[in-house]
DNA sequence: ATGTATGCAAAACATTTGCACCTGG
DNA sequence: CCAGGTGCAAATGTTTTGCATACAT
């Protein structure tokens, strides 16, 4: 299993049950390399064809989607019209995104997390997943 | 200005600047009267259509929009792949969601409210808004 | 060899928009 | 009357899928 910040290998892939082809390893390095740590289908699609690679933008929706299966990668929806992708690095966390400049900040705090599990119980619910996003100015943005 | 769960009239349509349109009356009834509180656009079409009323899909879309843009509703996005929209009764609250029946459950918890804007102010941002939801199983979904 | 993966083009969806016609105040 | 609203059809943008070909093991 995987464990912390570890650069993912072709290991990784195997172990997921998935071939160790060329699409998913650029897809893996685009992931692991890319100046934001948040990127939509498309941005890695522009990323790709940038450095030459030959992928097509079907091949990147379904390599990110497997990787999500797998666990490698998480998905998030902070905008309604399309989803972006960040490594797994193996520690929940939850987001704040700027309205204006797209920045997202990662946080976790202990004390939510706990009163989410307690909140769901009261509800008879048994959470497998939640959603916390923060929207709103930046500190740079405010200027 | 509007409090609390009173509903909503043609007076509010004129306060937001909008006219008495049959379509906007009858989309705001299928928001107060409709079994489920949170609908998607097509749900409103197919009620609306039931009933026999002519409203156009498009119509429903901008009227959602609109009503969105006056406070009268509130749009959210459970799933990645469309929005749902409910009557804002006027109180924040937060979501869990049933991954098995959909079932919606609201809820407000003060610590996680306070808990966010610390996390907030510690990162620099002016928060805006806040999206939470929890997906789970409902105690009727764990037989 | 052979089951998977991939690229491309087309399809599928939710949502938005252009435009000629209708309607509320 | 006339600005604003609506229906319809067409356009949009994202994501998915069918299929013939290419590739990893």
């Amino acid at each position: 299993m995987r464990i912390g910040i570890n650069a993912l290998t072709d290991r990784d892939l195997r172990d997921a049950g998935l071939k160790v082809t060329t699409p998913r390893v650029k897809i893996l390095e685009v992931l692991e390399k890319a100046n934001q740590r948040h990127l939509s289908a498309e941005n890695v699609y522009r990323i790709l064809l940038e450095a030459g690679e030959d992928i097509g933008l079907a091949t990147v929706y379904r390599v990110l989607t497997q990787f999500e299966a797998a666990g490698l990668v998480n998905r998030h929806n902070f905008e309604s019209n399309h989803a972006v992708f960040e490594l797994d690095d193996g520690k929940h966390h939850d987001h704040i995104v700027c309205i204006e400049c797209n920045k997202v900040v990662e946080f976790f705090d202990e004390m939510i997390e706990e009163r989410q599990l307690e909140i769901a119980n009261r509800y008879g619910f048994a959470i497998s997943e939640h959603a916390l996003t923060l929207f709103g100015l930046c500190q740079d943005c405010r200027q």
